[in-house]
DNA sequence: CGAGATGTTGAGCTGACTCAACGGGAGTGG
DNA sequence: CCACTCCCGTTGAGTCAGCTCAACATCTCG
């Protein structure tokens, strides 16, 4: 259960100490990577899939013209890449945010133990669903608030999945992203997210320290976020 | 091969008569809906999946302060909730925007369809991977694209995809999708909406009529679109 | 201890918004 | 067949959230 996987797996009904041990055995092969480094680009053709140990990493698409994209944060217990079981390229890349470690497990070990344990092929797929919602409600978030409210829901949202895999404590948990990064996910400059942190933290909401965000208040900041929690489908054992 | 859903995933290899026999007999319970109507509603729980046989459908979530977000836009052969082997329950709606024929089918069919035949299920799979990365592609055209850039990628994308269902000629396909709700999709006011249509019709890159647009020079507005259809994972037989 | 990356501040600009009004087409009922 | 109405599209004018450009400060790490 040391797993952030198995843990994240275990907010599902129906899931046996086999299926646990199924999935711990995953992560033998394991390895580090280094801040910034990308895990996987564009174009790539692997023949394993990487789950997220420890660290954050991200999706993201480079454009033509120098923006960047962050499409989606991947924290511990996430797969990078169940895209490579269908698609023959990735069509965007994944790199580390803070150092990083991963396990590197091969396709086929993936497909062989779904077969043999049917929870774990329903907690795969309800996780891609997951990551899926999360990515509409990214758009929502985007295309219909304003820069304060964004951010807000941003942190509201990374609150919540940073506590379904036990990584925040009291409000506080590692966020190893920089002012840039957070523009390049919520489509604002960085000068401007500077002056929205500034305000959130000049109200008293959250604070940051060395790459650590503490929320003040989870309640205001839900208010001010319009968060609504129940497009993360974090099932039964949740905080608050 | 009447069936839109048997020709899109028809792009893909490996699909026997067979398979193409067991898509089509899927459609034999279709009915009707009317312009604007809700075909699946948050919080609804379905035992069946809806298929989209006719017109156009979207995506959309409400917002508490009354702004909506589309989410995506169904055409048809797309599957409107493949969610509901998952989730409880939906966390978004559907909506007809034509009038549009779907076709409802049992949970259970598609389970033991996609048992029976590989083919179908590797090709649900594919199907929902290419939805997310549509959804992705959304992310990024709303967050980092100006509106006349944005509104151009949509219309480019649209396009590719009509003619994947062999419903766009020449340059001209159904759009049955009111400012309002090109807005309510890229995150712009109507008012600006129609601006943005007044220009790309004064140079003479798109007509629209009767809810129908044509697009004159698909090169020109793919380069205004920064449009790189490579997300679309449109295989082999496609055009242009 | 130097240098590049990250964070902060100020000032002016602009793409898209708001508010407000008007026009035209499609359906409806008399 | 016409009048009415409602929805949709169009136009104008003023405003503002967030952008750009340009410094400067601070931090991290080799």
């Amino acid at each position: 259960m040391s797993n952030p996987l198995t843990q994240k797996l275990a907010s599902l009904a129906n899931f046996s100490p086999d299926d646990a041990d199924a999935l711990d055995r995953l992560c033998r092969n394991t390895f580090d990577i280094r801040a910034g480094r990308d895990l996987i680009r564009v174009g790539d053709r692997s023949e394993q899939v990487f789950l997220l140990l420890d660290g954050w990493a991200c999706r993201y698409k480079d454009l033509p013209d120098g923006k960047r994209q962050i499409l989606a944060y991947l924290i511990p217990g996430d797969l990078c890449d169940p895209h490579i079981f269908i698609f023959e390229e990735m069509d965007h890349s994944i790199r580390a945010l803070g150092d990083a470690r991963v396990a590197a497990i091969p396709k086929q070990v993936i497909l062989d133990l779904t077969d043999r344990y049917p929870a774990l092929a329903r907690g795969f797929w309800w996780s891609a669903l997951v990551d899926e919602a999360i990515s509409r409600e990214w758009l929502v978030n985007v295309a219909q608030r304003d820069s304060y409210t964004r951010m807000a829901h941003l942190f509201c949202e990374m609150w919540l999945r940073m506590c379904q895999v036990d990584l925040a404590r009291d409000g506080t948990f590692d966020l190893p992203v920089t002012q840039e990064q957070l523009g390049d996910t919520l489509g604002i400059t960085p000068i401007h997210v500077n002056r929205v942190l500034q305000r959130m933290r000049a109200e008293g909401l959250i604070s940051t320290n060395r790459r650590q965000l503490t929320i003040h208040d989870v309640d205001a900041l839900q208010d001010a976020a319009e968060f609504d929690p129940r497009y993360l489908h974090l099932d039964a054992r949740t905080p608050a």
